[in-house]
RNA sequence: GGUUUCGUGGCCGAGUGGCUAGGCAGCGGUCUGCAAAACCGUCCACAGCGGUUCGACUCCGCUCGAAACCUCCA
């Protein structure tokens, strides 16, 4: 399978080609979310981005199998200094059993991120359903000598690895400044190295989730899930590795060194990271009063929000950055999203109809042949298609493709109007186009309601013929009133030269 | 302080050693009963200071500024 795609590597920091280990397989492994509270912006940006990944590799005839993992075991609450468990900190504030907590907020990802659009992967699997296979990884580890047991738990020798191994090549960072730069907390101190990391936890007695262990009860540290579980279901070796930037250090680090210790070899060929978001410059932050969830954004139900965004309007709005910038919401921005989305969906509409496509509404009749069309340029639509595919094969650039749509929509627009005519073929491939970029590999849909119904479409051609007579007659007070009166049900009149056209806003 | 990623016009956001990003907003037209939409034209850039170069927004250095990470835990 050959493809021009080209990614860009987080570990040689530069763009490669992309080659599968398996052709026409595909293996990629997402950090997915902590299920300890409600899915927010920070949620939204990776799993869009690799969704838009995934994707893209599908159209390409990859059969990929997509990972994104559920982490359900083990956290601490940010803000509490005694270091318990997260989600015991949560279970013992509202009376739940941990797993219920875990099961609520899992849940409620799913569906946010359905609405947003995001497919979702292949498999989904759960930190808490793995406890053999991280168990088994441990004990790798420690049978090649990389970790040691204190006291219950299980710690990865840095310090020893880093003679053999590079412990810093994906982040950069050098072992020595890591020791220098490590304020060592005094008395608890169980770790040989500051840089040390947790393999197997001892669970104190306050810690409601805990697991069975050669060790004694415990449970896994941080960043040894994904190692085994991308193992799992992936192999030893597999193609992409993603998640945000945040966690390039320490955890895919470490993810590097886990494997490198149990398996004998690195496991992943190539690492993407997402870069992070940002609210009116500044970093999404409890104590910052701007942590707006995705509820909130789709409902407007927060202080700093002038308006609800929609699903979608969030999703066009990530997706006009590239992945690896920052991007920074305001309402600004975001009201300039929303109606550059309604103006490509609605380029769409149009095209649908010159193209001859009942959907969604038939094309006003009329129109004389009297124009004169502006000469055709020869392939104009190809260089919007070559565009795309570039934009895509370049490390997934979905702006310049969201920018070679909206050339899409000025050539309809201007079809529409007569200033320039395309031939049924340029239409059709023009279609085609959109269909594949904006919808399947975008994932943007019109979330508007295009079920009008038998019903609707009969009332509202009874309704316009009546206020075409009024302004036939002039009864401009008429005419304005039934267009102010459907306005306020949601309704939208447009006026053309050919007649009138409808929309459920 | 260290590592990493950045700093583009009113706002958001691409890209490149010399050649148009794109969207939103503004301005001027066209169309229109009005409105909306659309079309055409147009203004506003490349944080600052040096250096390399025939030429830099694009390469190098420094300064200033922003974000993520650098502790136990995920």
């Amino acid at each position: 399978m050959e493809s021009n795609l080209f990614l860009y590597n987080t570990l040689s920091r530069t763009k490669e080609q992309f080659e599968p280990i398996n052709p026409p397989f595909a293996g990629m492994y997402v950090c997915g979310p902590t299920v300890y509270g409600d899915p927010h912006l920070g949620h939204a940006r990776p799993a869009i981005t690799f969704d838009l990944v995934f994707r893209y590799l599908l159209h390409l005839g990859y059969k990929v199998r997509y990972v994104r993992n559920i982490t359900d075991v083990g956290h601490l609450v940010a803000d509490l200094d005694e270091g318990e468990d997260k989600i015991a900190v949560k279970a013992r504030i509202e009376q739940l059993e941990p797993m219920e907590i875990a099961q609520y907020y899992a849940d409620r990802y799913f569906i946010f991120m359905d609405t947003l659009n995001v497919k979702r992967p292949s498999i989904e699997p759960r930190a808490s359903g793995h406890m053999i296979e991280q168990i088994l990884m441990v004990k790798k580890i420690l049978d090649a000598g990389f970790g040691y047991e204190v006291n219950g738990s299980v710690y990865f020798d840095v310090e020893k690895y880093s003679k053999s191994y590079n412990y810093g090549k994906l982040s950069g960072r050098v072992l020595d400044d890591l020791i220098s730069n490590t304020r060592s907390l005094e008395g608890q101190d169980e770790k040989q190295h500051p840089a040390d990391f947790a393999l197997w936890k001892k669970a104190q007695p306050e810690h409601i989730m805990r697991w069975p262990s050669p060790w004694g009860d415990g449970f896994p540290g941080w960043h040894l899930e994904c190692s085994a579980m991308s193992t799992k279901y992936l192999g030893e070796y597999f193609d992409i590795h993603g998640g945000g930037m945040d966690l390039l250090f320490p955890h895919h680090e470490s993810e590097i060194a886990q494997c490198q210790a149990a398996i004998g070899h690195e496991s992943v060929k190539y690492w993407m990271h997402n870069n992070m978001i940002t609210i009116n410059g500044q970093k999404m932050g409890k104590s910052l009063g701007n942590f707006i969830t995705l509820e909130e954004f789709f409902t407007g139900t927060h202080a700093s929000l002038q308006q609800a965004y929609s699903p979608m309007t969030i999703r066009f709005f990530i997706l006009q950055a590239h992945y690896r910038s920052t991007v920074d919401f305001s309402n600004e921005a975001l009201q300039a999203a929303e109606k550059g989305l309604k103006k490509l969906l609605a380029g769409y509409e149009t095209l649908c109809k010159l193209a001859g496509n009942p959907h969604p509404q038939p094309l006003p009749q009329g129109g004389g042949e009297t124009s004169t069309p502006l000469p055709e340029e020869e392939g104009r639509i190809e260089v919007i298609q070559q565009g795309c595919y570039a934009a895509m094969n370049d490390d997934f650039n979905s702006p310049i493709v969201i920018a070679n749509l909206f050339e899409g929509v000025r050539l309809i627009n201007s079809a529409a109007d007569k200033k320039l005519t395309m031939s049924a073929q340029e239409l059709a491939l023009l279609k085609k186009i959109f269909d594949l970029f904006l919808f399947d590999i975008l994932g943007l849909k019109d979330e508007k309601s295009n079920d009008k119904g038998e019903l609707l479409d009969g009332l509202m051609q009874l309704v316009l013929a009546l206020r075409q007579k009024s302004r036939e007659t002039k009864d401009w007070g008429t005419s304005d009133q039934i267009r102010d009166a459907l306005q306020k049900l949601q309704i939208t009149v447009k006026d053309g030269k050919d007649g009138s056209v409808w929309n459920i806003e």
